[in-house]
DNA sequence: GAAAATGTGTGATTTGGATCACTCGTTAAT
DNA sequence: ATTAACGAGTGATCCAAATCACACATTTTC
């Protein structure tokens, strides 16, 4: 829990007293690869805040494609989020790729946290506010670049999960077919 | 301003005085077709609520071509997020489509009045959970479907636009050409 | 440690959509 | 009213990336 305080901290001061209410919220969790925090069809019972291990989020289209909305790794938050906010089934899957832990956080959590602690409101609406613009450069970076430009962006945003996780991911993460993204790195070599 | 208090009090109550106050952060912008109300280059100083008119936020790619990135209309909001939030030289332009209205809000009214009045962070918040979960579902459109459907789901978010707005604008803001974009009205007659 | 599953590179082929090029209406502008 | 600017449809051509089909390496798994 300390990972939580640290990390709430990062964006505003919290008394003891705080603290300690607000941890009456999250309940820690391990996982295993290859496990599902969230499958298709189920109730979106939580977010979750990463404190260790890696993640993908990612749903299947109409020709059982996948495709994927988000990584996740420590301090990241995730989430099937269009089920979660409007209380809906699940629409994705939230996969383990690396063992690890994380915190949980129903939504009635989220929301009583925001209005007994004004700070509170505040931590989530600045995360939202960076997640906001974050999935704004996604749309445009889907709108106008290439395969190359795409594979360099991420290259720069998520250096260390190059390393960490399957290529084929990374093309479903960019949009292209992983043939076409294994091909980029021999020619730019 | 009458349409100010509807439209936050559509998500949270407000007293008069409450309300007196919110008012000093806003300024009424009357704006006309074809009028910038931001231009790539410029400092992003404003967030618009539109009241009237209709709008897009675009941007301009390395080849010149240009790709939307919202429309806007009554009661939805506007900026170059990416600017207004980082407080950097814009990349994008809004320019108006149709006579117009916006109120016009600056960063730091917003954080101010989110600081002071705990019922505007919760607004404020409000409003980026739902804009985060659009963004979200536009990303899963781009990851996955062709231009047909990428048409029809449009049609359905905003039946309204489709009538009063050049379809080339409806091409830009769905990642595909004009003549494509063309060619799937004549096919599905 | 053998067998199965998974990841990755790379050639050959196909294809959906971009691009180019023109026509014909319909609005704006003077 | 005449001209210019813009929007929209449609045919012909081209091309980047998807798809298909392997080979081979590297993990898992029992």
């Amino acid at each position: 829990m300390e990972k939580l305080r640290k990390h709430i901290e990062a964006i505003t001061p919290l008394n003891d007293e705080e603290f300690e209410y607000i941890k009456t919220f999250f309940s820690l969790k391990k996982v295993r690869k290859k496990q599902y925090l969230i499958h298709e069809g189920d109730e979106v019972k939580y977010e979750y805040l990463v404190i260790k291990g890696i993640y993908k989020v990612f749903y299947i289209d109409n020709d059982g494609k996948e495709h994927i909305l988000q990584f996740a790794q420590e301090n990241w938050w995730m989430s099937d989020y269009i089920g979660y906010f409007k209380q809906k089934p699940a629409s994705m899957f939230v996969e383990c790729l690396e063992n690890g832990e994380v915190l949980c956080l129903t939504l009635y959590g989220r929301e009583k946290l925001s209005a007994d602690l004004h700070k509170m409101e505040h931590f989530f609406r600045l995360k939202l506010t960076n997640g906001f613009v974050a999935l704004q450069q996604r749309i445009a970076l889907l709108l106008s670049s290439t395969p190359q430009e795409r594979y360099e962006e991420f290259s720069q945003w998520y250096p260390d999960l190059l390393q960490r996780i399957p290529k084929k991911y990374i093309a479903e993460f960019l949009g292209v077919s992983r043939e076409t993204l294994s091909r980029l790195h021999s020619d730019s070599k």
